[in-house]
DNA sequence: TTTCGACTAAAAATAAATTTCGGTCGAAAA
DNA sequence: TTTTCGACCGAAATTTATTTTTAGTCGAAA
């Protein structure tokens, strides 16, 4: 049985089919029975090789395991940029940049089984990629910030200052994210959003 | 030896004085030894009494380890309180709350010798008291927020903008006290504070 | 070049034995 | 009557021992 994802181009060779066949593999058997669970046997198996065969294409589990989060982060980030692209305003997309990062994560929290309880406990998947996944997310959202100030939306910012507001929102979302999981209660996520935008691009003051 | 507190008054009565003994003799130990380490047996050869004698004032371990984490929570609310109210703007109340909770805070962590990595395997201490200690600082914010909206200093908010706003700030504020603590990073602290004070109040349109 | 069975060593899991500690009780002292 | 505590119990935690599992390597074969 062959693994192909239909939306990403073919691979351009055999070598490349095959890796990209224990990723995809890897990736479900993880998403279907938790990170700590699935063994190399398990992912050979479901791919029809040998678990020594693996070692021809990948360093370690370690290295499948890492290049599973990384196309799990990647597709919350396409996710991410294609809202962020089709909204007009800076206050647009900064809204739409927080919801749709707080509902992909939550989808992919769900997918791997991930209740509310437990994200705490789910270490490997938070933090193992949580500095590369904020990087990429500090790239789009510098993005979002620098086209509102080209666009005049926006007021001057210096440097240290774009820097410390990146650093508040994804921060802060992160915050966000670990209270509704916390109290699965996901009735404040919109309402938290809008506020959190608006109040950010227009202020508070009367 | 008897462990008596300077800054608090006297305990009524004799029973008063032990049970105060009790906890601050918890208090110091829970910090010296960590959390989890102390024992009832500690706790009573601290104070001279038997273990049994902590029964006839406490009901319960527990019931000692809750009311020390509400001392210790009561004394970084007293902290933020008199920051507050020091303060005369909304935007400076806003901002001192944040400063002063955080600072706090990573005292209080670094008093139990809870460094930077152990702060999610310390869940004892930022769950057990997380709700009652939310719902205080709920009630501080929400009074920084009635009192710029009475001097007229910021807009008004409706009832569910004002849940919607203590919500991301509280849950923020959080998210952004564990990346600086596991990034072992406090240079960010009064940078990010700024920058989320002055957005806030005053917007990033231009 | 690609594949894999046999193998090793470390890690993890399981089981058994031992120790620790929260909590209770009844009696004694204040 | 209030306060105190040693003795005790049972559950939980820890430690030790044993067994099983799994990541990773190697050499040979296709």
């Amino acid at each position: 049985m062959s693994y192909t994802t239909s939306t990403l181009p073919a691979p351009a060779t055999k070598e490349d089919a095959l890796r990209e066949n224990v990723i995809v593999a890897a990736q479900r058997l993880f998403q279907h029975y938790g990170l700590a669970k699935v063994t190399l046997e398990d992912i050979a198996k479901a791919i029809g090789k040998g678990k020594s065969t693996l070692y021809y294409y990948y360093k370690s589990k370690e290295e499948i395991f890492t290049a599973v989060m990384d196309r799990e982060i990647g597709e919350v980030m396409v996710e991410m940029a294609k809202a962020v692209e089709a909204a007009t305003t800076a206050e647009e997309k900064l809204c739409v940049f927080s919801l749709t990062k707080l509902r992909a994560l939550r989808k992919k929290l769900a997918l791997y089984g991930i209740v509310c309880k437990e994200v705490n406990s789910q270490a490997e998947f938070t933090c193992a990629m949580r500095q590369s996944y904020m990087k990429r997310e500090s790239v789009l959202l510098r993005g979002i910030l620098r086209f509102g100030i080209e666009t005049g939306e926006l007021g001057r910012l210096s440097p240290t200052d774009v820097d410390a507001l990146v650093f508040v929102m994804l921060s802060g979302l992160h915050g966000m994210e670990l209270e509704m999981m916390g109290n699965n209660n996901f009735d404040m996520l919109e309402p938290a959003v809008g506020i959190l935008t608006r109040s950010l691009i227009h202020g508070l003051k009367s």
